[in-house]
DNA sequence: CTGTTAGCGCCTTCAT
DNA sequence: ATGAAGGCGCTAACAG
């Protein structure tokens, strides 16, 4: 038998190699080093440390193992780890590119409660670019891990996320199901909902003529609020909504180029009359219009009311309070990561159970409530 | 000899099992099999996929290796990549829980550069808790990450980060040179200047009697920023500022408890006389005081001229904006990666070249400007 | 220029 | 209840 040039087995320390090859300086403390200090087989510690279910073993050898571990300051490669067993205790986290509010809540919501279950994430922001998207997945899956919560971009046949299914790699996406060619375990918001809402806000307050503020570009979330919001307008026979299709490509607008402001103020100075209030797919498009409004001399809420949507912190500031509809960002992260870990763990529920819905809530304020 | 029972050597295609043991299905294309698929040994294909320079194969050769790849679909595992080569192509980042966005902005400048230059990073955010701090670098440690972006809490002794810097682990931090008890690669900017800036422009507007606004607690950064504007206004022979320390424990303090607001209203309404302009440590402060403020009737910036200080999107709104110092985060979170691959790469500098400050930069508005 | 060999550190089946 | 042995997929030193 070839002896394995006994390895691992002085608490010798040597340089910091690249592995591989023929050396035996030994770098770190390995199982091998807590077994032998405990005159036990790696196997043994081994199964003792994971918990495994058939590895029983009595008290005080577990209690001296734990010791030893302590002791010698042993940690468990998780490389090596995830080479052997096939799982790396990370996960992956596809997020937008966007620097917005929402969707960095979103995303640490996601990573805290992950964290808090002995998960590391690794975070990737994507250009809601599809063939971008189709590269991450596949970094991530190079890396083995665990279950991917991805936020699909808009387009693209999303061939990658196709795949992972297919290979059964835990996936959780975010506001796709309804957009995605294939069934997903997904979380969302009930995005018409909070389009309802916004509406039903305004009509109990009297508010009829209705103008909806978007930017040029739809998406499928933008497109359900407003949905939601059309629908109620409609039943309430309202007169037909005007659109402000404000000219801006991407988010933030804050800082927007001076045609953005431009285009703002001269829409409401033309038609500021015709309207009672405005319903914005955004906070901050609602808070820009707001402020603009208020510059033009109308009344907020008097002459004109606004409502937003997102519940960004500025939202609530106190000189120039936005009503705005607010999805529960934490409980959707942490439900995110619950799926995953129930994919992970083998309880492959119905589908039905894999698609979380959650509802918004109104946050009325004095843009349309008055001071 | 034993003869290893042949692995890797079908296209054969098996259950998703849990390798280890001795299952002989195989579950993906390995670099085995296409090494198999041209004729040539696994070592050569390694060799020619990594580009390894003393691997000098025919051009023919490795046409055939490459054109193999891409049909059998082949992708190094990085988890058996990693264990054998010790690198993981894997980096960690750990950052503050606080959801600002110059934070944030920092954090995603720094995995997008990354991810340009081949990393993937995993993202941690900290509590700003010393101990929370150590058990999130060996985790990282854990993962065998390349290196580590780290920003430190503001207390605590540190030791994980002492320890890897000791075990020659790529290291780089955020604004913590000035304030750890050991040498390290850091990134941060001139906040002294920043706060120097800020004075300088009141001054050259002929403001005199200054107030900052800051919050209850204080650390490095914003110590600096103070001591940097103080020493200006020393200089120029001003009166003692004066100081309203808001009682807000963290951020946010935007839809923070209406005490803070009562605070800052009451504070305004009895020394705003006194002063004539106020600088903040922060935007999101500047902004509610400035909103306070014109609630109160003061007219801004005729009575009172306010600075913030980071830059955030919304101190760039049309209505009520807001004059700012801004760090240049993007290059802050490029210069942090570029640091921390020429550790990597073994370039080990010198220690002064390890150390890259910024300048911060002012950005006037209305708020000291006056429309 | 290519193949052989010996691990990287751990897990897991199976025999004891 | 414990230990021996093989393998996860890949890299790297060395011999041809």
């Amino acid at each position: 038998m070839a002896k394995r040039s006994s390895p691992n087995t002085g608490v010798s320390r040597g340089a910091v190699t690249g592995a591989g090859g023929k050396r035996t300086a030994r770098t770190r403390v390995g199982i091998h080093q807590v077994a032998a200090a405990c005159g036990l087989a790696p196997s043994t510690v081994s199964g003792v440390l994971n918990q495994r279910t058939d590895c029983r073993v009595s008290t005080k050898t577990r209690d001296r193992i734990y010791e030893t571990v302590r002791r010698l300051g042993y940690r468990p490669s998780l490389t090596a780890k995830g080479l052997a067993s096939g799982r790396t205790d990370t996960l992956g986290l596809i997020g937008t590119a966007q620097d917005i509010e929402p969707s960095n809540r979103l995303c640490y919501a996601f990573e805290a409660e992950a964290r808090r279950h002995g998960y590391l994430t690794l975070v990737i922001l994507n250009p809601n670019d599809p063939d971008a998207e189709d590269k991450q997945v596949t970094w991530l899956d190079d890396r083995s891990v665990d279950g991917m919560f991805v936020l699909p971009c808009e387009d693209g046949p999303h061939d990658q996320l196709a795949e992972q299914l297919r290979r059964g790699r835990p996936l959780v996406t975010l506001d796709a199901a309804g957009r995605l060619p294939f069934p997903v375990a997904d979380v969302s918001a009930d995005y018409q909902h909070g389009g309802r809402l916004q509406a039903q806000h305004l009509l109990e307050l009297g508010r009829r003529r209705i103008c909806f503020a978007n930017g040029l570009h739809s998406c499928w979330v933008v497109d359900q609020r407003i949905a939601g919001a059309e629908q109620v307008l409609l039943e309430a026979g309202c007169p037909e909504p005007l659109r402000m299709n404000v000219p801006f490509e991407i988010f933030p607008i804050m800082a927007g180029p001076a045609e953005t402001h431009d285009y703002i103020r001269d829409f409401l100075s033309r038609h500021a009359q015709e309207c009672d209030a405005i319903i914005a797919t955004g906070d901050e498009l609602g808070i820009i219009a707001m402020g603009l409004a208020m510059q033009l001399g109308l009344k907020v809420p008097q002459d004109l009311a606004f409502v937003g949507y997102d519940g960004i912190r500025f939202a609530a500031n106190p000189f120039m309070p936005l009503t705005t509809v607010a999805n529960p960002l934490d409980d959707m992260g942490r439900a995110a990561f619950q799926l995953l870990r129930s994919q992970i763990n083998g309880e492959i529920g119905r589908p039905q159970d894999m698609q979380v819905i959650f509802k918004p809530s109104l946050i009325a304020r004095n843009s349309t409530l008055g001071s």
